[in-house]
RNA sequence: UGGGCUAUCGCCAAAUGGUAAGGCAACGGACUCUGACUCCGUCAUUUCAAGGUUCGAAUCCUUGUAGCCCAGCCA
């Protein structure tokens, strides 16, 4: 099975669970352990989603173990802060590690230990080349490297060395480890590549116990190993260094040496995925912080209403390959579409509002009226909705002069008020610019939701609320914070193509009393417009401001006035 | 001829020499107290290209083409 990895066989989900099949029936593990290993220099997003899931998933089907692991192997970069956000966000995926949760950091002396045992083998030395002889002395891409005049120094010479490195008895910068491979590989990856370097700067971890601290190549090997990992499952930049993942697991001698196996990242249409694009926006003060909706942190995706089990089903829906992907954005649209549907109340909010008066329903009266809350699924209770003359419905609900295939409000026309009565409009009022103010109309008492009439049909239903009972919310709508058209970045300039309408703020919607009790992360359908969350950070009691999560796919677009 | 990887519908993606799954999107239609949902139907004679092997090729061979990754004391 090594051989046919060797080959380059595609990998699929298939392919990496007949594999893990082989290894299990060959004995190779007793058990499958996974891992995730970010390094926390920032917030996960979705990309880190997919491996999160994967390599849980894997773990989850063959009854192995799944590990979180911190690769705070380089102390220029880390923080204690990303560390608890990473936590939470791989758990709030529903990625249970646990109380497998592990810092590489922890595991500082085995490295120590097999570097030592590289040195006593000959197969590393302490080399004295600046960085940037180092460089020169690799060669480049299509030229072998030439030896480093340090390469052979005699092993004790080098295990001196080296404890010496690690007592601090050189300068940051003044040594480095190095495995003794090859240096006219052909893979640059295999010349001589450094194994240790010196720096010292205060750990989040270890603090200042160390001033040595190992290289990726050197430390992640070792990390999986000394966890036991059988299928380090990461990214496809990785692949050019599996030699020397297998060169350093072998020869630091393991029992059972795990396996890397590579897949390509997922990249999502119109959206900016790339931390370091990210952390441009929010250092910038493009978006309101690494949680900013628009932003396709995991993070951000939980405070814009998206749920685990959406994302779950996003990355099995994207599968697993070699290629580079890109999807469309409107796959995710679907899962938390799909997945809130029979989980959210459908509610009734206008969210642009036009008063609309029943002309002969009392004046003074009012009544309580039953709803489902989501008709689909009666687990979710019911509601009483107040109704009374005067109601607000949407002003894209009423056309003086309808448009082809308009079934909505229309003099003369008949539609039904959602879980009320019909409803005939007869007119309407203008102020001195000709905008409309106010609708009128006629309902039929017969008609009542529930009632069981039949007499006759309407072609369209709209949604509403009572002037006098509703509240006014804010309500915020995301687009896309890419400019959709342009696409992400400008290949000229490289910088990114922002929409100025990725935000817009609707201040005077209306909503029936019932959501006014909403909590934060609640998660509502506003029938006809959408799923909207409520919005963790501006949350003030009975106050709630909405985020939108997607909107209802229509089939029907208005024309543009 | 530096090395490695990839190429199947607009977007993902299966198919492991046996006659191109599935999902998203799109488009018809039915249903509907949400123009949503649901349902039903349509959507690759062809797998980057050209040759070759074979009874049979997306899969094997040959030669091309295009894209991605690698020259951190980052991960």
């Amino acid at each position: 099975m090594l051989e046919e990895l060797d080959k380059k066989e595609t990998v699929s989900r298939n392919f990496i669970e007949n594999l893990i099949d082989r290894d299990l029936e060959e004995g190779n593990y007793d058990k499958v352990i996974t891992r995730f290993p970010p390094e926390p220099n920032g917030y996960l997003h979705i990309g880190h989603a997919k491996s999160i899931l994967l390599n849980y998933g894997l773990a989850r089907e063959y009854g192995g173990q799944f590990n979180l692991r911190f690769d705070d192997t380089n102390p220029t970069k880390e923080k204690t802060e990303f560390v608890k956000s990473i936590e939470e966000d791989v758990r709030w995926l529903g990625a249970d590690f646990g109380d497998h949760i592990y810092f590489a950091s922890n595991y500082f002396d085995v490295m120590y230990e097999k570097a030592l045992l590289l040195i006593r083998k000959g197969l590393a030395f302490v080399c004295d080349l600046t960085a940037d002889q180092i460089r020169e002395y690799r060669g480049t891409l299509k030229e072998p490297g030439k030896d480093s005049p340090y390469r052979t120094r005699s092993i004790e010479e080098n295990e001196k060395l080296f404890r010496e490195m690690k007592e601090g008895l050189y300068p940051d910068g003044s040594k480095v480890l190095r495995a003794r491979i090859d240096m006219a590989a052909p893979n640059i990856n295999m010349r001589d590549p450094v194994l240790y370097r010196i720096a010292r700067l205060p750990h989040h971890n270890t603090g200042d116990k160390w001033c040595i601290y190992p290289m990726y190549d050197f430390a992640h090997p070792i990390e999986d190993a000394v966890e036991g990992v059988s299928h380090s499952i990461c990214t496809l930049e990785f692949e050019d260094h599996r030699p020397l993942y297998d060169w350093v697991v072998e020869n630091t001698e393991w029992p059972h040496p795990p396996r890397q196996i590579e897949f390509a990242k997922m990249y999502l249409t119109n959206v900016v995925t790339g931390k370091r694009y990210i952390k441009k926006l929010v250092e910038s003060g493009i978006v309101d912080g690494w949680d900013d909706p628009r932003l396709v942190t995991i993070a951000a995706l939980r405070r814009r209403g998206f749920t685990p089990s959406s994302i779950q089903k996003f990355v099995e829906l994207a599968g697993v390959s070699k290629a580079d992907s890109s999807i469309d954005y409107a796959m995710l649209e679907y899962c938390v579409r799909d997945d809130l549907k029979l989980k959210a109340s459908r509610m009734m909010a206008v969210l642009n509002p036009i008063k609309l008066v029943i002309d002969n329903y009392p004046e003074g009266q009012s009544e309580l009226l039953e709803a489902d809350n989501n008709l689909e699924n009666p687990n979710l209770g019911k509601r009483m909705i107040p109704f009374s003359r005067e109601l607000y419905i949407e002003r894209d609900d009423f056309m003086e002069q309808p448009v082809p295939k308009y079934k909505r409000l229309y003099p003369g026309n008949e539609v039904r008020l959602m879980h009320a009565y019909f409803v005939k409009a007869t007119g309407c009022e203008k102020d001195a610019d000709g905008n409309i103010t106010v609708v009128h109309c006629e309902y039929d008492p017969e008609t009542k939701a529930g009632s069981g009439f039949s007499g006759r049909k309407v072609k369209g239903t709209i949604h509403w609320v009572s002037a006098a009972e509703s509240f006014e919310a804010e309500v915020r709508l995301f687009e896309n914070l890419v400019d959709e058209e342009k696409g992400v970045y400008d290949k000229e300039t490289g910088e990114l193509n922002l929409n100025p309408n990725s935000l817009k703020v609707v201040k005077n919607a209306r909503l029936e009393p019932a959501l006014k009790a909403a909590k934060p992360f609640d998660s509502f359908q506003f029938v006809r417009s959408g799923f909207y969350n409520v919005d963790v950070k501006n949350f003030e009691e009975g106050k709630p401001v909405f985020n939108r999560i997607v909107t209802l796919k229509s089939s029907f677009k208005l024309p543009k006035s």
